[in-house]
RNA sequence: GGGCCGGUAGCUCAAUUGGCAGAGCAAGUGACUCUUAAUCACUAGGUUGAAGGUUCGAUUCCUUCCCGGCUCACCA
């Protein structure tokens, strides 16, 4: 028998001489008088002195985590909700059948203690234990102490042992409270917090492929949403004016240090405003993101100190010439990246500097026009865009829900924040003329038919809703896991995420 | 999907260019009434991810497969 099952076997059994013995071992709840929590912030500043003179009784609950045992005393460590406080169980303060339970505890397990609170020798805020009351048994053996869980499958497989190490549980707590922030200032700014689809019949609003799935009543196909996007601008149609929505997207693409097939996006709308506006919004929100979560503007990240308290601001076009590498000879001319007719020379230009110093090339096939551009901005700039900074104006053809910009039609009133390397949001001024959009739909059907997956599907449904009437409208999506791997100084997406996809275990748990 | 790295006791990790698979924690027994990674003594715990191959002998070398990590490509 394995030592595992063999640790399981002899817990098994002390839960069934607990049941001979008359006693329930899950009982149904412990009514504590504080948290341990709440004992140690009321505590924290009272003297051994005068906590001897009070006797502050207390009952106090929490899972065992350290035992220190003396014979006929010993000290146990209880964890509640993420604090710890410790315990004095001495054979003359408790009853016969408190010491018995307290000699037959395992690491793991449940209990409730009545008692009061004192200080030891070294001057640890303790409770003294007067009576033992027994919650629930680990029937399995926690991760070691003093390491915890370091395997990195394990760690997302049981994040519930994960969980248990302070560092892990501090990251998805601090994720928790960017969450609430941004939460706050959208409703502080005059949001209206909505959910839209999830399941679509057309899965819109974003490049991507999406996972299908299908509704057996209506016998009709569906789509998990990879964007909240029409819907939301749908509700702007409808004078819902500031809508924003926080959930899940689901895309089914690769799965690396930055992606997870489901993941979590901030995404939001405003009436009569443009990408400019969103622009500064975002700017301020999130330096007050960061100050909230962080207590400060800088971060942590991969070695970098990132500072959210500004972006810095810089075109597509000027940041293909400022980071256009040494080795690939002059930067593009600001009028040849202006005009399409260079376009494809000056991505040829970059692969060859490519194909000699081993960097990934730009695919030069399928790319429709514009689009060679924005996959040069991609492999010349994006890894070096780590403090934050915009990237604003687009072209057209990588943006068919932009509006286009006054003075250049074939470009789109379009940015996007960059931080740590990764993007981290997209916006623009939102296309509201019903017509254009139905020509931009038509453009992306032509590459779908040319066998581009990801180009958005035509929804008809969504070009009569432009065609009562959107204002003109600005939005935004902030992906909150990459945000949250910034704030949090993670360096892999799986870090933020609680249970992050794998692949299922082919051989069952134990 | 490509490249690189890894999988050894429940957990964290060792194992000498191929030579008896080990330690700490956790577990069991015993000692111990102020410890805090408690201490001390003893005990038990292994199909070294799987299947083949080379060899007198494989955790170690080779092949294939499974699982994972990093990275590149696609994407947010």
């Amino acid at each position: 028998m394995s030592l595992d099952l063999e640790i399981r076997e002899q817990r098994r059994e002390k839960l069934e001489a607990m049941r001979q013995g008359g006693a329930d071992p899950y009982p149904r709840r412990f009514a504590f008088s504080h948290t341990l929590a709440e004992v140690d912030s009321a505590y924290a500043a009272t003297t051994a002195e005068a906590l001897e003179a009070e006797r502050v009784p207390v009952a106090v609950c929490g899972r065992l985590m350290a035992v220190r045992g003396h014979g006929k005393a010993g000290f146990g460590q209880l964890l509640q909700d993420g604090t710890r406080l410790q315990i004095y169980v001495r054979q003359d303060s408790v009853d016969a059948d408190s010491f018995a339970l307290w000699k037959d505890l395992d690491l793991g397990d449940f209990i409730g203690v009545h008692g009061y609170v004192f200080r030891t020798r070294t001057n640890e805020l303790t409770v003294h234990a007067e009576r033992l009351e027994f919650l629930s048994k680990a029937l399995l053996p926690l991760p070691e102490k003093w390491h915890g869980l370091q395997d990195v499958e394990a760690r997302y497989r049981q994040r519930y042992l994960d969980l248990l190490n302070p560092d892990v549980r501090r990251v998805f707590e601090r994720r928790a409270k960017m969450v609430q922030s941004l939460r706050e200032q959208f409703l502080a700014r005059g949001y209206l917090e909505v959910e839209t689809p999830m399941m679509q019949p057309l899965a819109g609003g974003a490049a991507a492929r999406p996972f299908r799935t299908h509704h057996e009543a209506l016998d009709i196909p569906l789509y998990l949403r990879i964007a909240p996007e029409l819907y939301l601008k749908r509700l702007v149609v409808g004078g819902l004016e500031r809508v924003f929505e926080i959930n899940r997207n689901f895309r089914n693409e690769g799965i690396s240090t930055q992606h997870n097939p489901e993941f979590t996006m901030l995404e939001f709308y405003e009436a009569y405003s443009d990408y400019r506006v969103l622009m500064d919004w975002s700017e301020t929100l999130l330096a007050e993101l960061a100050r909230q979560v962080t207590g400060g503007t800088e971060v942590e990240f991969r070695g970098e100190r990132l500072d959210f308290s500004h972006c810095r601001r810089l075109s597509l076009r000027a940041a293909i010439r400022e980071f256009w590498p040494a080795g690939a000879g002059a930067a593009p001319e600001i009028a040849a990246l202006h005009d399409p007719a260079h376009e494809r020379s000056i991505a040829e230009r970059y692969n060859a500097f490519a194909h000699s110093s081993g960097a990934a090339a730009v695919p030069l096939e399928s790319a429709g026009e514009g689009a060679l551009l924005t996959a040069v901005f991609e492999h010349v700039a994006e890894r070096h865009l780590l403090q934050p900074t915009i990237i604003y104006d687009f072209p057209v053809a990588v943006s068919p829900l932009a509006k286009n910009k006054a003075d250049e039609p074939a470009w789109v009133e379009r940015f996007e924040i960059y931080a740590g390397g990764m993007e981290i949001a997209n916006g623009y001024s939102e296309l509201n003329d019903p017509e254009e959009q139905h020509r931009r739909f038509l453009q992306q059907l032509t590459l779908r038919e040319r066998g581009d997956a990801e180009a958005h599907a035509l929804d008809q449904d969504y070009i009569r809703a432009l065609s009562y009437g959107m204002p003109p409208t600005a939005g935004e999506g902030i992906g909150i896991d990459r945000l949250a791997m910034l704030l949090t100084g993670s360096a892999s997406i799986r870090d933020v995420i609680l249970f992050p996809l794998l692949r299922p275990e082919t051989q069952g748990p134990v």
